[in-house]
DNA sequence: ACCGGCCTTAATCAAACGTTTAATTAATGG
DNA sequence: CCATTAATTAAACGTTTGATTAAGGCCGGT
C-alpha cells in the first residue's frame, strides 16, 4: 500500500520565500542602501549566494519584495471596488474603506510579517528616488488611477487635481497608521494603540472622508466664484 | 582708522556648511545606508576627512543636518503659538496653517535646498529604525507636544488619542505635499503643481481641519453612547 | 622670525559590500 | 542506473565603505 506522496519538493520553496520575507524585514528596517545581502542571506538561513540565484541582484530582489505583497493588497483593492459598482454608486464611506482597508488590515497582521512590510511601503511611498518611483508606477498606480476615477464618480465636484490629492492625502494616512514607529504610543503615553484595526480603520475613513468633501466643496465655491 | 572688523572666520564657515548641504542631499536621495561620506565630501568641495574633522561621524552627521533644519522650523512654529494664544483662542485654521505653513514653506524653498530637506525629513518620519526615532524624540516630540496640547484647547471635544492622530495625520499630509515625488504630477497628468505654496497650505489645512472635526464628532458620539 | 591653533591634505586601514565562480549534493526522468 | 536538471555550498573577486593617521599649509599674535 503506497504512501499518499508529497510534493517532495522540501528544498526549493523554503529558501526563496525566507530570503523574501527577510528581504522585506531588512529593507523595512535599515532601507535599500543599509541593507546587506549577506545580512539577508544569514537571517534567511541560507548561503549568500542563493539570493543572486534566485533575484539576480538586489534591485531586483527589492522588487520582487514588492510585488509579491502589491499583488495581495491590491487584488482585494480590486475585487472590493468590483463589488461596490456593481449596484450602482456607493457612499464615499464605502469607497473609502475599501481602499484603505486591505492596506491596514495587511499592515496589522503580525502572523505574516504584515509590520515590516507596512514600514517598507511608507518609506519608499514618498521616496523620490528613481528605483522607487519606478516600482511605484509599475505596481501601485493602476490601482491608483482607478481608486480617482471611483472618488470623482462618487463625489462628482471633486476636480481632478484635488481627488489626485485626496487619494494620495488618504493612502499617506493609511500608511501612516500601519507604520508602528512607536512615535504615536510615546506621544500619548501609550493611549494610543494603533493594534485595534477596527478602529484605526475607522478613524482613517473617517479623517479622509471628512477632509475630501472639504476639499470638494472648497473646488465648488471656486468654481461658482470663477465661472 | 581701522576698519569695520569682520568675525574673520572666512575659512571654516564655507567647509561645514558645504558638507551639511551636500549631505543633506545624499541623505535626502539615497538614505542614511546608501548615502556615502567619500560622495558627500566629493560634492561638497572637500577632502573626505574633514567630514570626520567637524562631525566625528556618519551618525553625528546625520543628526546635525536634522538639527540645523528642524530648529528653522520650529522656532518659527512655536513663534506663531505664542502669538495665536497671546490674544485667547485661535480657530481651528489658524492653528493648523501655523502648524503646518512653516515646514510646507521650507520644503518649497527651492533656493535653499528646501525640497531636499524635505525628501529628508518625509523618509524619516515615517521610519521605525532607532535612529529616526532617536532624532525625532530629541528635534520633533517637544513642539509635537506642545502642538498636540494646543489642538486640544482650540477642539474640547477631541480626546487625547485622537488628538495624537490627528496631528499625525496633519503633519503626514503636510510631509507628503513637500515631497515631490512626482507622483502627483503624473496620477493627474500635470494638473497638481505643488509649486503654488498658498494653494498647497490652503488645502493641506482645509482637509485636516475637516479630518479633526471628523475625529472630535466621532469621539463625542462615543462619550455620549457609552456615558 | 617663530610659534600655536585651526584647517586641509594624501595615504592608509580593516571591514563590509555586491557579485561571480566552480564544485558538490540532491532529486527527476528515461 | 545513468544522464540531466535544480538547489546549494565555500571561496574568492574587485570595489567601496567609514574611519584614522601623520604631515603640512595658512595665518594672526608676539
Amino acid at each position: 500500500m503506497s504512501q499518499a506522496r508529497e510534493p517532495v519538493q522540501i528544498r526549493q520553496t523554503d529558501s526563496r520565500t525566507a530570503i523574501l520575507e527577510s528581504a522585506e524585514r531588512a529593507f523595512a528596517d535599515q532601507g535599500f542602501g543599509g541593507a546587506s545581502i549577506r545580512a539577508i542571506a544569514r537571517e534567511a538561513g541560507v548561503n549568500q549566494a542563493m539570493v543572486h540565484y534566485y533575484y539576480q541582484n538586489k534591485d531586483q530582489l527589492f522588487r520582487s519584495v514588492v510585488a509579491r505583497r502589491s499583488g495581495q493588497v491590491n487584488d482585494r483593492r480590486n475585487d472590493a471596488l468590483d463589488a461596490l459598482f456593481q449596484d450602482g454608486i456607493p457612499g464615499l464611506e464605502e469607497l473609502m474603506e475599501a481602499l484603505l482597508r486591505p492596506t491596514i488590515e495587511i499592515g496589522h497582521d503580525d502572523a505574516h510579517g504584515g509590520p515590516a512590510y507596512a514600514r517598507l511601503i511608507v518609506a519608499f511611498n514618498n521616496a523620490a528616488d528613481e528605483r522607487s518611483q519606478n516600482v511605484a508606477k509599475e505596481y501601485y498606480d493602476p490601482i491608483a488611477r482607478r481608486s480617482i476615477d471611483a472618488m470623482r464618480r462618487v463625489v462628482p465636484a471633486l476636480g481632478k487635481a484635488e481627488a489626485v490629492r485626496s487619494y494620495l492625502f488618504a493612502i499617506s494616512l493609511a500608511l501612516s497608521l500601519m507604520a508602528k514607529t512607536g512615535r504615536a504610543a510615546r506621544l500619548s503615553d501609550g493611549l494610543c494603540d494603533d493594534s485595534d484595526t477596527e478602529e484605526t480603520v475607522a478613524n482613517a475613513v473617517a479623517f479622509a472622508c471628512a477632509g475630501i468633501r472639504a476639499l470638494a466643496n472648497k473646488n465648488n465655491i471656486q468654481n461658482r466664484q470663477s465661472g
